[in-house]
DNA sequence: CGCAAGGATTGGAACGTTCCAATTCTCGGG
DNA sequence: CCCGAGAATTGGAACGTTCCAATCCTTGCG
């Protein structure tokens, strides 16, 4: 039937074969009840007929909307922000919006210029599900687009609405549960130098302080191999417990306590941070936060801004909590020895 | 300095305070050679001093291309898909392409007219990371758009590639490992109703007969909870091995084992399938898929096509491996009942 | 039978680019 | 000093929509 690869009908196209004009076609297909019915019913024919798809690039040019929002990713094999983009995703949805969807990758750089891409597809808003931008990179972003930042909290940007947990009260709760389990010998496996790591480390040495305990930090990252090598640290020191900084480098210190014949959590204690799903299988205790709902929740103050871009900054906390499972338990009496 | 939140800046604007046409200022930004220096250099002042930000939009009309490629996800809790995912970022990057992102969900309707978004908004090309859709939608689509499938090949449809490995032959690893070990009661959970779990099944059969050895499948799915719930049955017929329909299904099995006391692989071994990066950690043995160089295969593909529409359709089969880890062993002498 | 009211329809400007064809400018050579 | 070549620059059409203002067509009513 249809000539293969040819040119794609055009409302013109349409307004020719119904016999009408193209002001008429648009009209009819926006579903405007000023339209005849017969107009109509020929022309809902014709663009059938003829394959006829609504060009959006030329609708969000003239409408100056594009329904569309761009989405920041730092690092999509982390579960945990696939988690959070499933939500958006799925919030997003719901208002009729596309999302442009960008990665970050080893070089900071390329965040900047992903976002820039971003912005000259005039996405409406942007959603950045962790990020290495300095405040003033933000700032400029912010005052160009809503924008919602998730996974820390970001305050004084004008335009900039922020939803995450609190770090240091959830990495307080690890070192709480593993304490009331009878151990002391808490070592914590930080997830490198930045923000978040910084802020989960913080809540953990404050913890041990409140409970008289002595704080010992090993350098790791957000990453399997991070709380590998870790871990390795960790126990090398007499560790009879772990604050791992988030699940995924806990599953890597899962694996490095395996590998040392280490058992789990007869030996060893291992607490994880953000509450991926794939945790509640492996039995891993974490500080979950509610990932979709970040993502959710990330997605509906965007369009609240976007309805009203002038209104407040808002940040969003959301509740963290320690899941208890299977790889913490109570400390072994004779375990243990000091550094 | 700039007024908040007024209009953007366009061509025109960057133009006058340049004192030049906008044509030689849309000359200048494309970096054609034909400017003046001096021209140039103002323009680019100007251009920096207004803010400009070139719109994609309008450039995508009047050239005809997006520089966008759809991408649709099945479903993003499975880590397998985000690492494929990843590997079309990445490779797309190098192309100067972004990627517009839709996800399915239950409802397989849904599925149909995200994509229709996908095509409304122009994109050049589509990846389907898995999908639903009936031959006739997928037949009316690639005559539409280069388009390419991933995760099971899919032949005799004009202008579509598709690039995934062979899931017979990968489910017949699986039994020849776990037979080569001496197991004999193995048992195969399934991932439901679907082309790749059929074939994963059918593979599974036809290896056990080869090995004379009588199938035995019990249902499952491609989700942790599916294959917790297959693991509890198929445990109850007294098999002492698993091959799962995937990985995320073989970490349910293995909560299920755990769950029942069963040590793994002493008492039962388990084979997942997919490859995700996370088994490494896990210790899981698994059929191996390059997950990401499927990723850019795909998008390496696409791009073919997108320079070269009319080309034969390729299926590109990637190699899958098995890759022995520490949940698989050596059958106990003793074990095993039968059914 | 004329006219107003209102419904149906239409032309055309606009959106912000790109790019072609046409124009202007600058020189060097005759 | 003029002419033409080539470089630099410009105007304007086009891309496929939306939407406003204007026009056309019915009808019903006086």
């Amino acid at each position: 039937m249809t000539a293969s690869f040819s040119r794609r009908p055009t409302l013109h196209d349409v307004a020719a074969r119904a016999g009408v004009s193209k002001s008429l076609v648009s009209l009819a297909l926006q579903g405007s009840p000023k339209v005849a019915p017969a107009s109509r019913e020929a022309i809902l024919a014709a663009a059938d007929e003829l394959g006829y798809r609504p060009n959006r690039t030329a609708s969000s040019l003239v409408r100056q909307r594009t329904h569309t929002i761009g989405v920041h990713i730092l690092d999509l094999h982390n579960p945990v922000f696939a988690e959070i983009l499933d939500g958006v995703q799925e919030a997003v949805r719901g208002h009729d919006y596309s999302t442009l969807l960008v990665t970050g990758n080893a070089d900071p750089d390329t965040e900047r210029t992903e976002i820039t891409r971003l912005l000259e597809s005039r996405v409406e808003g942007l959603v950045l599900i962790a990020h290495r931008l300095s405040d003033r990179d933000l700032t400029s972003i912010a005052a160009e687009v809503p924008t919602v930042v998730v996974t820390w909290r970001t305050d004084g940007i004008p335009g900039l609405d922020s939803v995450a947990g609190d770090d240091v009260a959830g990495a307080q709760l690890a070192v709480d549960h593993l304490v009331s389990l009878g151990h002391s010998h808490i070592a914590h496996i930080s997830g490198g130098d930045n923000r978040i790591a910084r802020e989960r480390r913080t809540g953990y040495e404050r913890a041990m302080r409140a409970h008289g305990l002595e704080p010992r930090v090993v350098d790791g990252a957000f990453t399997e191999q991070g709380g590998y090598a870790g871990a390795e640290r960790a126990i090398d020191t007499g560790s009879t417990a772990l604050v791992v900084a988030n699940d995924l480098a806990a599953i890597g210190a899962l694996a490095a306590l395996r590998a040392r014949r280490l058992s789990v959590p007869e030996d060893v204690s291992v607490v994880g941070y953000d509450g991926m799903r794939l945790l509640d299988s492996l039995d891993l205790t974490t500080v979950a936060q509610p990932l979709a709902d970040m993502g959710r929740a990330a997605a509906d103050l965007l369009m609240d801004r976007i309805a009203q871009p002038a209104k407040d900054s808002v940040h969003r906390q959301v509740e963290t909590r320690l899941v208890a499972r299977g790889s913490s338990g109570p400390a072994q009496p004779c375990a243990g020895t000091t550094v």
